[in-house]
DNA sequence: CAACCCATGTAATGGGTTACATGATTAC
DNA sequence: GTAATCATGTAACCCATTACATGGGTTG
């Protein structure tokens, strides 16, 4: 069996946990992936197109209440793809892009005082993260794996929080005129000695 | 003044830092930077080019030991496009793209024995950083940024170990053969509530 | 003398986002 | 009646990776 692409095993995978309509995939998406597994409209729609035409899913029209709309199961052929995914021992796709931790690292040559603000910025743009991810929560409903991965993505950004919480508390017993690099190795020393 | 691309910022960054030629940026995309910020080849010899066309950088040919390469140095233009990017407010772009969570997402209907195969999977994944990261510790020198970068990823990494590992040990309580959904929403009403 | 590292580039391909386009229905 | 939401799609563009291509130097 060829594997498919990511966005084929996010529309499959969204079909089987309720999510029938191309509307419904992208406003979860959106809402509740976005923050692991970014997809955009411009995946999930052609998609649904290719796996209707191999024979993963198929769509039926249906009119809820006036509005027209198409709503897609899993064939044999689907449920077979997305239950080997979903236990394949295939290695995971993982990558973190993160450009506060980018400039963290060309921070060599900046002060104290620069290197602080700079940290500040993330520990702020973390407890966003959070606020945002609180304001998600009711919309999970009663899904007990969108929760699970919702506490993943809190609890990480908690993480951040207080890592940078420590690493500012050791800063701020440095010059703020000295070089970050310089203070920053006084504090490894520290700790990894 | 237009903001430049994130490869770009990369390549200034890396000059200011000591790493003067491509291939040395290269090195040390892969081996430092990688785990928050993947940048190749195909991006940073075009920039080059691009900052030196544009005068923000200029390009020295110079053979060391009979070998040929280009050192580049930051020009007054490129210093200060580097340190404005270095301590603008504007927000970082940050985002996590993790296959495991997806599948932990979707995994309302399997097993808790399925569940936790994937959990464990997950957890070795991050092994497997740790012990990639260690790896390259001695590489970082005396650069104080590239330890304390290399020091997000381990704790992060050790994070979502731990992570992992509580939510195993809720689940190790309940039948295999559970639907690992019933399972999470009994766990989850022990956690909140 | 083979394998590996230094060193620089390009082209094809793939993946993904954004913006655009359209139109119906529902809530205020 | 107007704003928001439901609903579906496409095309242009941007970004990034991979593979390819080349060649000299160093180490075992």
């Amino acid at each position: 069996m060829t594997e498919l692409s990511k966005p084929a095993y996010v529309v499959l995978g969204m079909i089987a946990t309720g999510r029938r309509s191309g509307y419904a995939m992208s406003r979860t998406a959106k809402e509740a992936t976005r923050h692991f597994w970014a997809t955009s409209d411009g995946q999930i729609y052609p998609q649904l197109k290719n796996l209707s035409d191999d024979g993963f899913i198929e769509g039926e029209r249906e009119s809820q209440g006036g509005r027209e709309r198409v709503v897609y199961s899993l064939t044999k052929k689907g449920r077979d793809a997305l239950d080997e995914w979903l236990n394949s021992g295939a290695k995971a796709h993982y990558e973190l892009r993160d450009e506060g931790l980018l400039r963290l690292f060309f921070a060599e040559e900046l002060s104290v005082d620069q290197l602080r603000a700079q940290i500040d910025a993330m520990r702020t743009r973390h407890e966003r993260a959070i606020e945002h991810l609180e304001d998600l929560r009711p919309r999970a409903g009663d899904m007990a794996c969108a929760h699970l991965t919702l506490r993943y993505g809190l609890d990480l950004h908690a993480f951040s929080i207080d890592w940078y919480d420590r690493l500012d508390g050791e800063l701020a017993e440095h010059d703020p005129d000295e070089r970050a690099g310089d203070a920053l190795r006084a504090i490894n020393e520290v700790v990894s000695g």
